[in-house]
RNA sequence: GGAGAAAUGGCAGAGUGGUCGAAUGCACUGGUCUUGAAAACCAGCGAGGGUCACACCUCCGGGGGUUCGAAUCCCUCUUUCUCCGCCA
């Protein structure tokens, strides 16, 4: 959510960078403006009204201690209009204050000016490549198929004990995993993340604080009898870590790892290209997540997909990464990089991380601030990327890495596998 | 799940209807003193709105109510602690 103050200071400006969304904000900007504005007025009649109540108020009890009791009751009848007068501009704001929120919960962040232009993820630009697509063997076979082969991952009794999207990971396809995720970490904490174990289920704070809620609502599962969500991603949890915060500088950056699983109903995304682990309900995921000072939000992004390029390098893995341009842009982000493994079997590229600044974004909402040089209260940056996003790095290995002999663990994970192949 | 107690500023902790945004102590920041440091002393020290800046308004776990006036009284929710029960 953005900050109106900054709406007002740079309206144009802002306006013409949402352009790159393929939006026409103007009207939502200058209405924000305008109930803002609206707003502050009656906050100051509202406050003037209170501010003679006050003073009555007062009066009156020094009229009291001193025993003049007829001159108190003629003050309280004073009052009696101006109560009214309070309540009904109080509803007034109230109004005011709810209709200007809803509308800024409608605009998206502002998206850095190097975000490329464009609609769909056609529009987006490749920055950095790295690997070589491996040409496999005749009879290679797409995870799914291989998953079966080998007997490590049971997609028909997830079906069985949940549903669709649920896959039960056995034998060696459940160490590998498990493998993968101890590596993430231990890549993670030795880069200076802290880690830590969140939990998996939110509450409505929570869910608002980093703009799940309210519109992403259903896409989250939500346990009505606690009025809990499930978590889609550890962002969740671990932003809300530092929410209603006030920092010190010297506190800042903050770097947190935490591996969770998540869940995402995917309501209306079935169809082509969601076979085997392309695309589940429950998955697991390693993220990474800073709390940076504003001037050093950019520089820390970058170091935050250098430090994914360095696990997948280490894995061997084909990549590329994209900028995300302007259509594809998450609502809450100013500048994201997409992370794609290339799954040779399937012919295609299937995104395995994100890394994303959001700015002052969720920090406004969180009210996640720190104490400036000048001792002003300033929000900070948030930034959080996947390192990594498991199935489809799973997806990666089994397909890149099969021979006709079976799957060549990649060699950096051999001592958290403790075996070299899944044959 | 049952019974009881509690929730106040970074922390500790006063305050039970009226100049209380809140005593006091600690912590923190600046200054005096000192060769330097400590101690001592002086000053400052929560957040949000609002303003050019003041003024002013709001906030004592959350929400609602009583009252001219609420940190203080009432209702409700949440959380914490103690005891009992159940349980990985």
């Amino acid at each position: 959510m953005l900050q109106v103050a900054f709406l007002r200071a740079h309206k144009e400006d802002i306006i013409n960078r949402l352009q790159k969304r393929n939006i026409d904000a103007s009207e939502m900007v200058n209405n924000a403006i305008l109930f803002d504005e609206e707003r502050r007025a009656l906050q100051t009649k509202l406050d003037n009204a209170k501010s003679e109540s006050n003073s009555i108020s007062k009066e009156i009890g020094i009229l009291f201690k001193s025993g003049e009791v007829q001159k108190a009751n003629v003050l309280k009848e004073k009052t009696t209009q101006l109560k009214e007068d309070t309540k009904e501009l109080e509803q007034e704001l109230n109004g005011k204050v709810e209709a200007l929120n809803n509308l800024l919960y409608t605009i998206p962040n502002i998206p850095n000016t190097i975000v490329p232009s464009g609609n769909t993820d056609e529009d987006n630009e490749e920055v950095y490549r790295e690997g070589d697509i491996p040409t496999l063997f005749d009879g290679a076979l797409p995870h799914w198929e291989l998953a079966k082969k080998y007997d490590i991952i049971d997609f028909e009794l997830g079906n069985k004990i949940t549903g669709a999207g649920f896959p039960v990971y056995k034998g060696k396809g459940a160490k590998l995993q498990r493998a993968l995720i101890t590596y993430f970490l231990d890549k993670n904490t030795e880069a200076g993340y802290t880690e830590y174990q969140v939990p998996h289920l939110v509450n409505e704070a929570s869910g608002f604080g980093t703009g799940q809620l309210p519109d992403k609502e259903g896409q989250m599962y939500h346990v009505a009898a606690d009025n809990l969500y499930l978590i889609p991603t550890a962002e969740v949890p671990a932003t809300n870590i530092f929410r209603n915060t006030i920092l010190t500088e010297s506190d800042l950056p903050i770097s947190v790892t935490g591996y969770t699983p998540c869940f995402r109903r995917e309501a209306g995304s079935y169809g082509a290209h969601v076979r085997g682990l392309n695309r589940l309900h429950q998955f697991d995921k390693v993220e990474i997540l800073r709390v940076e000072h504003p001037n050093n939000s950019y520089h820390a992004l970058d170091g935050m997909v250098e430090h994914v390029k360095g696990i997948l390098k280490e894995l061997k893995l084909p990549y590329r990464i994209l900028r995300l341009c302007g259509g594809d842009l998450g609502f809450t982000s100013a500048l994201t990089y997409d992370f794609e493994v290339f799954s040779t079997a399937q012919d295609r590229w299937l995104e395995i991380s994100s890394v994303s600044n959001f700015e002052t974004f969720q920090a406004n909402r969180l009210k996640l601030r720190f104490k400036n040089n000048e001792g002003k209260n300033e929000l900070c940056h948030t930034l959080n990327g996947s390192s990594l996003a498991l199935p489809r790095v799973l997806a990666g290995i089994l397909e890149n890495c099969q021979t006709k002999n079976g799957i060549k663990i990649p060699e950096i994970l051999v001592p958290y596998t403790g075996f070299d192949l899944i044959s």
